[in-house]
DNA sequence: CATCCTTTCCAAAACGTTTCGGAAGCTCGT
DNA sequence: ACGAGCTTCCGAAACGTTTTGGAAAGGATG
C-alpha cells in the first residue's frame, strides 16, 4: 500500500506538500501539484481514510440502525426501501454507510451509542425502534449525538425526525370506508410502542368523530404489525363483532393475515369485509384481492433522512422535522356496503 | 470523549498498562486490571476503533457491494434478503458492514477496489454484478483483495464464491413442465452477463435433451430480469410461437410481466400457458395465480458468504466455493397440458 | 539597499491506539 | 548474598494523515 511518505520520497518533496497538493490547497505551485498528482496516479495512491479520520475526527460515515434487518423483515421491504433512499442520498453527498443491525433476540452487548462512539460515525439514522427502547433514549437524550429518527417523534438541536402524516393517512383511509357506506369499522393496529400506531389510531378516531360515529375501543385490535397478528385480529373481529363490515389495518402485512382468516371462515374481501391497509408493500398490488391501502414513500423518507442528517452535520440551518404526505391507493379490497 | 490517556491519568498508570489491561493481557495484575476496568466503565470509555485500526491494520469491517440497492430493487427483495443474511452472520462474528452501493447511472468515480483500499475494509462481498464488470475484474484479478462473490464464478486464494446449483434448479423446473406433458417449452432468460443465466439455460437444455426434445434457440427470450422484459418476451412468444404451452422464466419478476402480457391478450395461466419462475420472491406466493417457482435461499447465501469471507480473513482453511441447493415450489401457475 | 509582501515549501506536533523491548522489584534456591 | 526467573509495569516508537507556525527565496517598493 503506497502511502503519502512514498509519494514524498518519489516526488522529492515533504509529506506536507503532498498532502496540501492533493487536497487542493493554494500554497503549492501548480506545476508541482500537477507533478505530484501524476506520480500519485501512477503509484495508485489512495489516501488512508482511517489515518485521515484519526486527525480530522470526521469519518464521512453515517451509521444506519434498522431493527428490521432480519430474515422475517424481507417480506415487507419497508426497511429495504428506506435503506435504498438513505444510500442513494448518502452516495450523492459522498458519505458512506455503516450498517448496524439490531438483533432483537440476543440483547446487544453494545448499545447503539457505544457503537457510534467506537466507530466514530459522524451521525446516525435510526428506524424501526420502539418508542421506549432504552438504547434509543440513551442516544437521544444522554448523548447529544447527531441523529435523525424515522417515525419516532423527537426533536432537538442534534435530533431530527422524518415521518409521514399518519393521522391524515388514517383519516383518509377511514373516510374512504365511510364514503362507501360502512359504519361499523374496526381497526387492526400495530402495537403501543410505535408512534405511528398512536397517530393512526388518532386518525381513525377523528374520522369517526367527524362522521358522528361514537368511538368504540372494543373495535381496536393489536396485531403487532405481524401477519399472524392480523390473522388473529380478524378472527376476533368476526367472532366478537359480526356486525363489523370494514377494517382499517395499520399495515398491509397484517391484512395478508386478515385475508387468510377471512378465507378460513369461508368469507371473502371485499364482499364480507372491506379492508384498507397501510404501507402499499409490493405484495399489495398483486395479492388477491389487490389491497386498497395508504402508500407511504419509504424510499423518499430514507432519502430525506440522509439529507437532513448531512445538513445537520454540516451545520446548515434547516428544520429538524420533515413530514411527508401519504396517499390513498384504491384497489379492490374495499367495496360499497351492500344491503 | 474519554481516551486511554485520561484513564491512565485517572488510574495513575501508563497507557500501556491500560491498553493491556483492557485487552486482557496476562502481564497485568488482576487487581489493577479490575481497578482499571471499573474506572473505564465509570468514565464511559470506549476504545476508538479508528485509532486502533490505524495500528492494527484491521478494521473488522467488511464491505458489501450490491448493485441492486436502488429504488427499483425493492420489488424483488433478493438483494435485501442477501444483505440480511450477511448482516446476521457478520454481527455474530463481530464484524461491521460498510455498505457500498453501486450507482449504475452515473459511473462511479471510484472503483470498488479504491473504495475498499481507502476505507480499509478487511474484505468484501459482491453481489449483483455483471460478469464482465470492469471493476469486478479489477478487484478480483489485479488486486488480491479478499472477497467473496455471489453468483459469479471465480475462485482463488483470496476469492470465494457462493451460489446455488442453477443448472439443477433449471432442470427440475423444466422436468416439472415435462412431467405435466408439455413439449413446446420456451424460456425467458435474464441476460448474457449473468452467470446464473448461462447455468439456467444449460439446465433447460439438459432437461430437454434428456427428454429427447431438440433444443430450439428461437424459443429463448432475454428479459433482462426486468418485469417489462418479461412482458415483452411473453408477447413475442405468443405471437411468434403460438404452439408453445409452457414457459420457464429465469426470474419471478419477469413472470409478473409475462402474466400481464397473457392477460392483455385475453389468456390466463396456467390454462393457456404453464409458467415456472425462479427465486420465489415474496409476491410469488400471493399473486394470481400463485407462482410455481424455484426457491433459492438468498438469506442463507448471504449468511454463508459472510462466514466464508471471515473464514478467509482469519486464515481458516476452508473450501472457496459454496453451492446451495434450490427447491421446486409447486403452486398454481403450472398445470397438466390439456388436450 | 533595506523593507515588506508573496509565493512556495517544510519540520514537527497531533490524533488514540498497540506493541516492542526492556526494567524494576520479588521470590527462591543455593 | 547472589543470580535466575517471575510478575508487573512502563517509555517510546509506530500507524498515515492533517495542520500549525514558520522559513527561505524572490519580487516589488520606497
Amino acid at each position: 500500500m503506497t502511502t503519502i511518505k512514498d509519494l514524498a520520497k518519489a516526488a522529492g518533496v515533504s509529506i506536507t506538500t503532498i498532502s496540501r497538493a492533493l487536497n487542493g490547497y493554494s500554497d503549492v505551485n501548480e506545476k508541482t501539484r500537477k507533478r505530484i498528482q501524476t506520480i500519485a496516479d501512477q503509484m495508485g495512491y489512495r489516501p488512508n481514510a482511517v489515518a485521515r479520520s484519526l486527525v480530522t475526527k470526521k469519518t464521512r460515515t453515517i451509521g444506519v440502525i434498522l431493527s428490521e434487518i432480519n430474515r422475517e423483515g424481507a417480506k415487507d421491504s419497508l426497511a429495504f426501501e428506506t435503506l435504498c433512499g438513505i444510500n442513494d442520498r448518502a452516495v450523492e453527498l459522498d458519505y458512506d454507510i455503516l450498517l448496524f443491525s439490531t438483533n432483537p433476540k440476543k440483547q446487544l452487548s453494545k448499545s447503539y451509542a457505544d457503537l457510534c462512539k467506537e466507530r466514530n460515525v459522524d451521525g446516525a439514522i435510526l428506524s424501526g425502534l420502539r418508542l421506549h427502547d432504552p438504547y434509543l433514549e440513551e442516544v437521544v437524550h444522554k448523548t447529544n449525538f447527531p441523529c435523525v429518527l424515522i417515525d419516532i417523534p423527537a426533536e432537538s438541536r442534534n435530533v431530527g425526525h422524518v415521518t409521514t402524516d399518519n393521522v391524515r393517512g388514517a383519516v383518509s383511509a377511514v373516510n374512504h370506508l365511510l364514503g362507501l357506506g360502512h359504519r361499523r369499522i374496526a381497526m387492526i393496529n400495530g402495537h403501543d410502542e410505535a408512534a405511528v400506531s398512536q397517530d393512526r389510531l388518532e386518525g381513525y378516531r377523528q374520522a369517526l368523530e367527524t362522521a358522528g360515529i361514537p368511538f368504540d375501543p372494543k373495535l381496536i385490535y393489536n396485531g403487532g404489525f405481524r401477519e399472524e397478528g392480523g390473522f388473529e385480529a380478524m378472527y376476533g373481529i368476526l367472532y366478537q363483532h359480526p356486525d363489523v363490515t370494514a377494517v382499517f389495518s395499520a399495515s398491509d402485512l397484517m391484512v395478508l393475515g386478515a385475508l387468510r382468516a377471512l378465507e378460513r371462515l369461508g368469507h371473502r374481501a371485499p364482499e364480507r369485509m372491506s379492508i384498507v391497509g397501510y404501507d402499499d408493500i409490493a405484495i399489495a398490488a398483486h395479492c388477491s384481492p389487490p389491497l386498497t391501502t395508504i402508500r407511504q414513500d419509504r424510499y423518499e423518507m430514507g432519502y430525506q433522512a440522509a439529507q437532513l442528517l448531512v445538513d445537520m452535520l454540516e451545520n446548515r440551518d434547516v428544520g429538524r422535522k420533515i413530514t411527508l404526505q401519504s396517499e390513498l391507493i384504491v384497489r379492490q379490497s374495499t367495496a360499497p356496503l351492500s344491503g
